[in-house]
DNA sequence: TATTGTTATACTCTATAACTATA
DNA sequence: TATAGTTATAGAGTATAACAATA
């Protein structure tokens, strides 16, 4: 009921939406924005995001199984079954018995050069990230994500 | 290569993976917990979080049409047809030909009436969602958001 | 010619239930 | 008894191509 003066205006600039101010749906697109730009860089070296982070995970933490990368990475154990295929399939990782019952996941040398990609790209990634936040308000981004989070 | 005096203590408490400093993690964590839980809150209206989005879109721009509510909340114009006959089947919205080719989307009476229940959840959980955040960083989230997104 | 609404389709992501083998 | 790994499956979310009708 507001804005009907607005007529051949609306197609050359776009009203903001009732939602533009809500912190919420900020969250939303800016984790939508913040995806899209990682994934790309990603994309060169033929993973994607979660891809990443396993491997990050892994090179950090010693004989670590498939159900604790899960846990971790919040992913259900179902769903890690075809993305550690994947990455064994891209000889990225091996699994080495622990016992009858679990593995670890190891990097492989090709998982460890690939790791120092991810390094890199994932470091210059969020160096830029944090960049783009006006220095007044920088600092406060990860505390208020955590406190949202926790 | 570090942590490896922890063997018991794993389980007890979840070792820091080598992601919860960076803001991208950081982001895309917050963003799931958020979502999750505003979808909880609107589950008893029957509603996802898109549809909500949507009333409160067509609520406030007059005449606006499934193309221009796909421009403003990113949704492909194919994937507003599913969308929009749940909202009709729901009896919350109407189409209206605008003229042959377009139609524009208001809300039914059955609409209005759920509108406010999601004003009502949505601005009850905008602001809890604030409280959360320590008071020294709350009013940083906002502007460091948007220029991410911008 | 460009746009609207639509159909069909496919891939990713996420979640659950159930099974087996083992701890 | 609980846990690890797995299979199968289903529901969302998202993306693209193509089409008819209309602006």
């Amino acid at each position: 009921m507001v804005n009907n003066n607005m007529t051949s205006d609306e197609n050359s600039r776009q009203k903001a939406a009732p939602l533009d101010d809500l912190p919420g749906y900020l969250l939303r697109k800016a984790a939508r924005v913040m995806m899209a730009e990682l994934a790309s860089r990603l994309a060169p070296l033929d993973l994607r995001i979660v891809d990443a982070s396993v491997l990050l995970l892994v090179a950090d933490r010693e004989d670590i199984t498939s159900s604790e990368i899960g846990k971790a990475l919040e992913i259900q154990r179902a769903n890690m079954v075809p993305l550690l295929a994947r990455l064994e399939a891209a000889s990225l990782i091996e699994r080495k018995a622990l016992d009858r019952k679990s593995q670890a996941i190891h990097l492989t040398p090709t998982g460890h050069d690939r790791l120092q990609d991810v390094r890199t790209i994932t470091g210059q990634f969020e160096n830029e990230l944090v960049d783009r936040i006006p220095v007044e308000h920088r600092a406060h981004l990860v505390p208020a994500l955590q406190a949202l989070i926790g």
